[in-house]
DNA sequence: CGTCGTCTTGATCTTTCTCAACCTGTGTGG
DNA sequence: CCACACAGGTTGAGAAAGATCAAGACGACG
């Protein structure tokens, strides 16, 4: 069902999942390149056009989200694993990919990519699209060294309310919100009342309305 | 490249991403079985075996772990999302996926979602499995409602030591863990030195060293 | 119309963030 | 080869944000 991705790192593309994919050793070739990187490079950076989709052998990367201006880990990638993938789908990265140890990693353009998957359509394909889009929209759980929970809770229904039109998380529980923004349903009440006062949203006890998203620019952005 | 969902959900097959790549409207059946849940029931609890693998049609569906025995909320799928892709990689399911607004689903058997991913090794199935692949291994950002700072470090330590054994997250930099699970990098450092003094782990300013797991366990799961 | 679950509001206490100083291993240049 | 500077980490004291506990209000539902 699943292999162990080799501690040592990927060395050849006939070990290479990918690498086998692409039936090197029966005459295939691999349209990935390898490359080597040191510690602290950057493969990309968030809202680059997405160009190259990346594969690690070897090493480790952190995929971060810039929050008030400082990366926000939001995992770490080893061998064995994609970075990138968001090509498929989104026009720009929307992680920033840094690498932590020295690494080896292959890259491919992504048209290439495009076409080593095989004609559009295919149900795999499908799958792996719908998969990769899922993960484009997710919201990664907030927590408090992310900003206060007013700011927070601004930048979400801000993310929120981007696509849908001001009315936020139609149905979503409070606390499932509060979960998901990394507090707890008290504190998620209060910054909702305060924002109300200010006239940025409309509450009532399970809907969200936003009114003015400049003033939660505003909040999303100032302290306290 | 990425069709936006439709707003009132996927009401038919021939819509459907899923229907249109398994032939649709030209003589293809969908393995997938349409299905309709009310809003609070589960489509799976996490640990369950994985043996079906669903796909949103239409509503909203939330997906949560246990932390401390109450569910922390991981993410939200709605219309044209896929649930439980992990059967692919996975003997058992990583979330629960609780259903919050009345929604209709699909879900197929897992062998017979293989079946209709096409043969093993193409490459784009080779890279959906290793994409599922990075999500299961992904250890969720970690916030303060999730216990107390030392808590979280504990578990956190225990899950990175499964596999690898004791030498634990071998050259992540201490801000970026400390990033990683909701917290900053002085206060990994004073937990950190606690469990030191303990004698749970061993410190040194880049190395962490698991020596106690028992007493990781105890500290996981203790209050403050 | 009454009960229950969920959300809200209030008061208090704890955790953890902030700011600052200090330490230590690493890399650089003389 | 050693001294020095620097980035990253640690430690300490104080302040503030958010958690907790408890009570009340609102809306949904039978």
């Amino acid at each position: 069902m699943s292999q162990a991705p080799p501690p040592d790192g990927i060395t050849s593309c006939f070990s290479c999942p990918i690498g086998q994919a692409a039936q090197v050793g029966q005459g295939g070739r691999c349209a990935f390149i390898d490359r080597h990187r040191e510690a602290g490079g950057y493969l990309y950076v968030e809202e680059e056009p997405a160009e190259v989709v990346w594969f690690v052998k070897r090493g480790q990367v952190l995929l971060t989200r810039a929050v008030d201006s400082t990366e926000v880990v939001r995992t770490v990638r080893s061998t064995g694993e994609f970075l990138g993938l968001e090509a498929l789908v989104h026009p720009t990265y929307i992680d920033s990919a840094r690498v932590i140890s020295a690494a080896t990693v292959c890259g491919v353009a992504r048209q290439h990519f495009d076409a080593w998957l095989g004609p559009p359509g295919t149900p795999a394909r499908v799958a792996l699209e719908q998969a990769v889009r899922a993960t484009v929209h997710e919201v990664p759980r907030a927590a408090p060294p992310d900003g206060s929970a007013l700011r927070r809770v601004a930048r979400w229904l801000l993310t929120q309310t981007e696509a849908e039109k001001e009315k936020a998380s139609a149905g979503v529980a409070r606390r499932d919100i509060a979960s998901l923004l990394g507090m707890v349903p008290e504190t998620l009440s209060r910054v909702l009342a305060r924002l109300a006062r200010s006239g940025a949203v409309e509450v009532t006890r399970r809907t969200i309305k936003v009114c003015d998203r400049a003033a939660l620019e505003t909040a999303a952005r100032r302290a306290a």
